[in-house]
RNA sequence: UGCCGCUUAGCUCAGUCGGUAGAGCAGCUGACUGUUAAUCAGCGGGUCGUAGGUUCGAGUCCUACAGCGGCAGCCA
């Protein structure tokens, strides 16, 4: 056994007639006299093998043996299928059972599961097709995240997943100790006691470190995972999340916005190319609008608008808002979702925000009021991108600490950047896992990680 | 964290007015010579989420808690 053998998803491609064996797990397997069929599968693609048994070539009690969720091998030859269903199947000349599932209790079925039921058996889902399908697309995508980056000169970076500072201020962050904390103790320990002898938490973004490497490297991109200790239990929230971030010098937010919506269309062009199978399956079985959606994602220029005028167009627009729109205000999921839904009808990027509602990093416009901010807004779901062009110059960024009463002292190396050799650039953050929603239609962002992190709920 | 909903067989669910438990699928046994969500016949399978309360009697009504889900906030 050698990873260099042929797969599944190999045999579909060979010329029918020659002796083949095939590795995988079983999905069904149906009797009639004197015949039997067994669906196996690999995960190498979404096709199962359809594998042919006739009567007396393994006997009887190696057959029971091959149940839903066995893995087996079996041997054979490649044959032309003479019925509806595959173009080739595999006779079977014998069988190697490798593990047993016996069926009174192996949990997965062929039918009826729910997805809520799926991610309590996680480590057994990725069995079934919808799941095989979300970890090969998710498996995909991410090397076509790196291709598009390394195929443009972009540098992947590794920022540190333990930091002693709050990047942006945003979101509750996780505490790394090695105290422990529900041991008593007489006076409590302070911070210069414990292991990294000042407070340290999970990154909740690698971006401030990534413009550092990025004044230097020029074009730099991170691809890992990010933590938020934020209590919030919805459908598209994770306290475990993994988050891209590219970051370029000499780069305005009309730059970032080109790559921003470039790098949208050539990731989800390269699924359409690679992963059409699962996704014919999403768009068939999870959201009859998603092909059509990808389709046009890849073929239309995005919407730009200003904040500014996507206020003006949604206190025009005659809808009824749970909250008022008036400018200032951050925008809703409902304003939001009505932009980019109805207003567009296509993937929206709105600039320019006004400051009081964006981090103290974004570049000031000349108005005083507003951000060289952007947010990529997707029909569907929402918010997939945020980014902004960074406050290049030392003044106005130390006078925006200040204003949002930011420790000063913290941002001594980010301030650095700014003093010696600064340079005008830009970047964004892309939720992984919500660009996995959008390209699957998955609905639960749960259901697009292999084994999700949120409050309460960290099993296996 | 707030509001709402759900929790009954391995899974998906039904359960009327409060009167002691049902279906489909899965499983098991058998039938069938090409099935592909196979089909057909039969069989087994339940502390109704947990703890209290109301009642002659609770799956059903009330309270608390837990788990799960949806929406909202926060955000990616």
């Amino acid at each position: 056994m050698d990873y260099r053998r042929t797969y599944i998803r190999d045999l579909f491609a060979q010329n029918p007639g020659q002796e083949v064996s095939a590795y995988g797990w079983v999905k069904t397997r149906r009797d009639s006299k004197g015949i039997s069929f067994v669906q196996v599968n690999d995960g190498s693609c979404f096709q199962d093998l359809q594998v042919v048994v006739d009567e007396g070539v393994i006997d009887e009690a190696t057959l029971k043996r091959i149940t839903t969720g066995a893995c087996v091998r079996f041997d054979g030859t490649l044959v032309e299928s003479p019925a509806a269903g595959q173009a080739v199947e595999l006779k079977a000349a014998g069988v190697e059972v490798y593990g047993e599932a016996d069926p009174a209790t192996y949990p997965l079925q062929k039918k009826g599961a729910s997805f809520e039921f799926l991610r309590e058996i996680a480590h057994l889902r990725v069995r079934g097709n919808t799941f095989g399908a979300v970890f090969r697309v998710r498996a995909e995508a991410s090397f076509a995240i790196h291709k598009f980056f390394n195929d443009r000169g972009f540098k992947n970076i590794h920022p540190p997943i333990i930091t002693a500072s709050d990047a942006e201020g945003a979101g509750a962050m996780f505490h790394v100790t090695t105290v422990d904390p529900f041991l008593a103790r007489p006076k409590p320990v302070s911070p210069e006691e414990d292991f990294f002898g000042k407070p340290s938490f999970l990154t909740v973004s690698g971006q401030l470190e990534a413009e550092t490497l990025a004044l230097g490297l020029t074009n730099v991109y991170t691809f890992g995972p990010t933590f938020r200790a934020e209590n919030s239990g919805t459908s598209r929230h994770l306290a475990e999340f993994w988050m891209v971030e590219p970051e370029q010098a000499f780069c305005s937010l009309e730059g970032n916005m080109n790559l921003a919506e470039e790098f949208l269309r050539t990731v989800i062009q390269h699924l359409l190319d690679k992963c059409s199978e699962d996704l014919d399956f999403f768009n068939k079985r999870i959201e009859p609008e998603l092909l059509s959606t990808l389709d046009h994602v890849v073929n239309s220029n995005f919407e730009r608008m200003t904040y500014t005028e996507a206020v003006g167009h949604l206190q025009s627009s005659g809808e009824s808002f749970e909250f008022p729109v008036e400018w200032g205000i951050d925008l809703q999921s409902e304003h939001e979702r009505w932009l980019t839904e109805q207003k567009v009808g296509r993937p929206v990027i709105l600039t320019d925000y006004p400051k009081d509602i964006k981090a103290f990093y974004m570049r000031m416009n000349e108005d005083g009021k507003t951000v060289r901010a952007m947010d990529v807004l997707a029909p569907r779901i929402g918010e997939i991108i945020g980014g902004s062009q960074r406050e290049e110059r030392l003044s106005k960024l130390e006078a925006r600490i200040h204003e949002m009463g930011l420790p000063m002292e913290a941002y001594w190396w980010y301030l650095d950047l700014r003093r010696f050799g600064s340079a005008p650039h830009s970047g964004f953050g892309l939720g992984f896992e919500r660009f996995l929603m959008y390209v699957t239609g998955m609905k639960n962002i749960r259901d697009v990680i292999p084994y999700h992190r949120a409050p309460g709920s960290a099993d296996f």
